[in-house]
DNA sequence: TTCGATTTGTTCGTATGTATT
DNA sequence: TAATACATACGAACAAATCGA
């Protein structure tokens, strides 16, 4: 992990506003890890002098990371690496919704946790090197709330940058996943891609759903990111299509 | 409609920032429809004298409108109310994909137009009120890629904003129907709620999307809604879930 | 084609208010 | 209370794009 401070000037030869740079550059810190989840980041006036430009400059690059919930400012207090443990942003990424509308927010239940080798698909998906050794955590967990299940929900993680993730962290883990991800492996999603499909259940998920083989499903399939758009999650999730649904909104104020 | 220039002072108090005041009152411009879609708001200097602020309030106020896809800035030109014709945007609101991944952009086919009384349900979903005459405008489409449906596509709009469509309308229209709505009926969609069902194709899908009766389909209800969040179109659409898949993407720079 | 007026884009300096410690 | 940090607001300057004379 590289820490030298990227202290080397800006152009100025007007390739891209300084406000740009001054975000890529805040972007490249925080990728580097020189700022960790929830840490305070150097004030406006700080990082207006390491590089060399006015507050107001590092306020417009700061804002825009603000807006895509990167950063969050306070004030009073100073300017701080967004987390997922947020209670506004515990459930971000949350589309899950029941017949009467309401989003649901379930508790996970771990089925088991292992090791192993990437499938192609998955070195695919999680863009690891197409040769050689790659290995993956797998995940494979059931979500709940009230004594039902709610959806199964399988997980494949690069295993390089999630070595130090185990059954017991999933299972003391009490928030959003993605909080402990930042906590004990310092990866940070902040991006996510979902694709949405209708199925039948297979024997396999329709056992665990307490539905009938055959039964119409709807199968999620996310791929999370962090910065730089590097994949760090593939996760799976099939839900009964008679209980819930998908949900997002889009535009407005 | 109300025209009157909205000249009264805004509220130095500090019940709200100077520049929220500002968002909102260019909101209820366009929501009274002074300014209309494609048309060109006053400059900032001429805003900035109207509400008694400086540039820089009426600035930040417009800022969080572009952000909203409401406005549009042209550097030398002017600010602009958003039009849905603009290519970047034609497919905003898309989120249909086949199975190789790229997003479908089908044409459509009307198979009927006309107008009936609202259904409770109707009344509801479009705000309209429970008691009284409320005719609706139904369109029945099909989408069409290559020779190939793509998807059903029913459409119901409250009647009284919609006076001004006709089946010609629709059937001239060639881009995003949310223009034409723009163009013919000064109706501004900025927020679209969509939820996402998987479900056992009905006889009559199944005959339109040429697959047998019980295939699973994907099942899109979408709200769409104008300023002050006033809902003015439900449509759903169904595909073949076997073609077809529903994608989106959160978050990132 | 050139030139100038207009409008937004970017950048800076400054001042005051408000929340936090 | 005092110091710190962000929030809001204003004024000014120059750059870049646009458009019409």
């Amino acid at each position: 992990m590289i820490k030298r401070r990227t202290a080397s000037p800006l152009d100025v030869s007007g390739s891209q506003p300084l406000y740009r740079q001054v975000e890529q550059r805040i972007l490249r810190c925080l990728a580097e890890g020189e700022w960790k989840s929830g840490e305070q980041i150097p004030t406006e006036g700080q990082l207006a002098e390491r590089f060399g430009v006015a507050v107001f400059t590092i306020r417009a690059g700061i804002a825009e990371l603000v807006a895509a919930n990167i950063l969050a400012r306070k004030q009073g207090k100073g300017t701080f690496v967004a987390r997922h443990s947020r209670l506004r942003q515990r459930h971000q990424f949350s589309h899950i919704h029941d017949r009467d509308g309401r989003q649901v927010l379930p508790d996970r239940r771990l089925v088991s946790f292992g090791r192993s080798a990437a499938t192609r698909l998955e070195r695919d998906e999680l863009a690891l090197p197409a040769t050689g050794r790659a290995v993956v955590c797998r995940l494979a967990m059931l979500t709940v709330l009230g004594g039902e299940i709610v959806s199964t929900l399988d997980i494949v993680l690069p295993g390089a940058l999630f070595q130090r993730l185990t059954a017991a962290v999933i299972r003391a883990a009490t928030e959003n996943l993605y909080a402990a991800y930042q906590d004990t492996c310092g990866v940070n999603v902040i991006r996510i891609e979902e694709h949405v499909h209708a199925a039948l259940a297979s024997g396999r998920e329709a056992r665990a759903l307490r539905v009938r083989a055959g039964a119409p499903v709807l199968r999620v399939e996310r791929i999370a990111s962090t910065y730089d758009g590097v994949p760090v999650e593939v996760r799976t999730r099939v839900l009964d299509a008679a209980r819930y649904h998908y949900r997002t909104v889009e535009g407005g104020i």
